[in-house]
RNA sequence: GGCGGUAUCGUCUAGGGGACUAGGACACGGCCCUCUCAAGGCUGGAACACGGGUUCGAAUCCCGUUACCGCUACCA
């Protein structure tokens, strides 16, 4: 189980933009992995057909892109995988760990609202894993639809979370879960772990909104003979009103950030330190420096509130660190789409142009502050001198 | 409701039994520097959720309470 190179991956679903917690998410995974000489991996986990989109996938391409958050292998399409998915299942189904369950939809709706009712918490009563042979046969053969369940057994469920230490989940609180659906395509769970295995991941980073994920999929690993991965799990990221951050705290988006003139580095710099520290009161790293100070040990465990003005200030850290020629690439294009020069101009006047942004670049948070600032500079046709 | 997770200044955090009169940073106030705006320096206010243990000693360990968050789908 401790394998010689740690395997990770990023896995976002493409239902949106790369949210900054991802990105977080994505820098994390990407720090463990070349900071112990291992792999960044990315999967696109496209199975929710209805919500995934060609745009979303090219956001999240071009939001790890412009972080320089770069994958090692081909990307790892989710959708591309759901007949060794599939065959996954159906070797549980063989291996006596899975059951067919012919109830449907509305029979289990119903259920399960007639369970609330009551008051009662609902959970699957296992109902078809009691049916006999021939029963199972004739429903077949009637051609009755059913989806693979996996039968929970006896016990309790933990591992040693990597950021949490030890957690148990005890197993009669798990319902036999769905791992097939009715189509024949993978529950999320059944496709996480079925491709996380074919990927060879060590070390599973994400989101502790998966926390209780986590023992079904240990569950479905043993099921299928296969060894664990390890887990870490990340605290969330909430807006400034401490809930889960969404469009209405405005800008969530890595995008939005670009555009809002923050450099890839700050940005980086300020995810980082929602929910890791390297201690000694470290704060203004470059990429570089995160990956040979980064460790699971400075890890934290409680949710982050996303502070925008901290990462204006974190912005304006970099600015000032910045070599003013690493600085022309970002800000030349900045300027020519205010219309205030062309970069044959800049290109002539370059030690100028350099002296500039020298001066400028230290009073700027948003980069766009730079933009602002030299305007008065590029007017010098009408006569203006500052003497 | 059930299960799981979390709890230090407004925010990000340091701290992991005595070094805590709880440190740093953002934000906020004051002062200095300064032609402006920044940057920088100095400085002020600001926190261990609550209650019980354990211990000579607890922000640090244990239990409970509370609050918040997550999961509880043929979503991911």
């Amino acid at each position: 189980m401790v394998a010689s190179v740690p395997r990770l991956r990023f896995a976002p679903s493409p239902t949106g933009y790369l949210h900054v917690g991802g990105a977080r998410t994505a820098l994390f995974n990407w720090l463990y992995a070349r900071k112990f000489g291992g792999q960044f991996l990315l999967r696109i986990e496209d199975t929710d057909k209805a919500r995934s989109t060609d745009d979303s996938t090219r956001a999240i391409f071009d939001g790890l892109e412009w972080l320089g958050l770069l994958w090692d292998e081909d990307v790892v399409y989710q959708g591309a995988n759901v007949d060794r998915n599939r065959e996954d299942a159906y070797a549980m189904l063989a291996n006596g760990t899975a059951y067919r369950c012919f109830c449907t939809q509305a029979e289990l709706a119903e259920r399960r609202a007639a369970a609330e009712a009551s008051k009662e918490s609902f959970k699957y009563d296992r109902r078809c894993d009691r049916l006999e042979a021939h029963e199972i046969e004739r429903r077949l053969s009637a051609g009755e639809p059913f989806t693979l369940r996996f039968r929970v057994p006896e016990g309790t469920t933990s591992w040693d979370d990597l950021v949490h230490g030890e957690i148990a989940f005890p197993n009669k609180d798990i319902e036999d879960f769905i791992i097939l659906r009715g189509d024949g395509t993978p529950i999320y769970n059944m496709a996480v772990v079925s491709d996380d295995i074919f990927m060879r991941i060590t070390l599973v980073m994400r989101g502790d909104d998966h926390i209780s994920n986590t023992p079904k999929q240990i569950l479905l690993y043993r099921a299928l003979g296969s060894p664990l991965p390890q887990f870490a799990h990340l605290p969330m990221i909430h807006g400034l009103d401490g809930k889960k951050l969404s469009k209405r705290h405005g800008a969530t988006a890595v995008s939005d950030y670009e555009h809002l003139g923050i450099l890839p580095g700050a940005m980086l710099n300020f995810l980082a330190l929602l929910g890791w520290s390297p201690g000694h009161d470290i704060e203004v790293m470059s990429l570089a420096r995160m990956q040979e100070l980064f460790d699971t040990d400075g890890l934290l465990r409680k949710a982050a509130i996303f502070d925008p003005k901290k990462l204006e200030w974190m912005n304006g850290q970099h600015l000032s660190l910045a070599p003013v020629h690493e600085l022309a690439l970002i800000v030349g294009p900045a300027l020519e789409r205010a219309g205030l020069t062309s970069a044959g101009a800049l290109a002539e006047r370059q030690s100028w142009y350099f002296a500039l942004l020298e001066l400028l670049k230290v009073r700027a948070r948003p980069t766009d502050d730079i933009v602002r600032q030299a305007a008065p500079f590029f007017r010098d046709e009408i006569g203006y001198d500052a003497e």
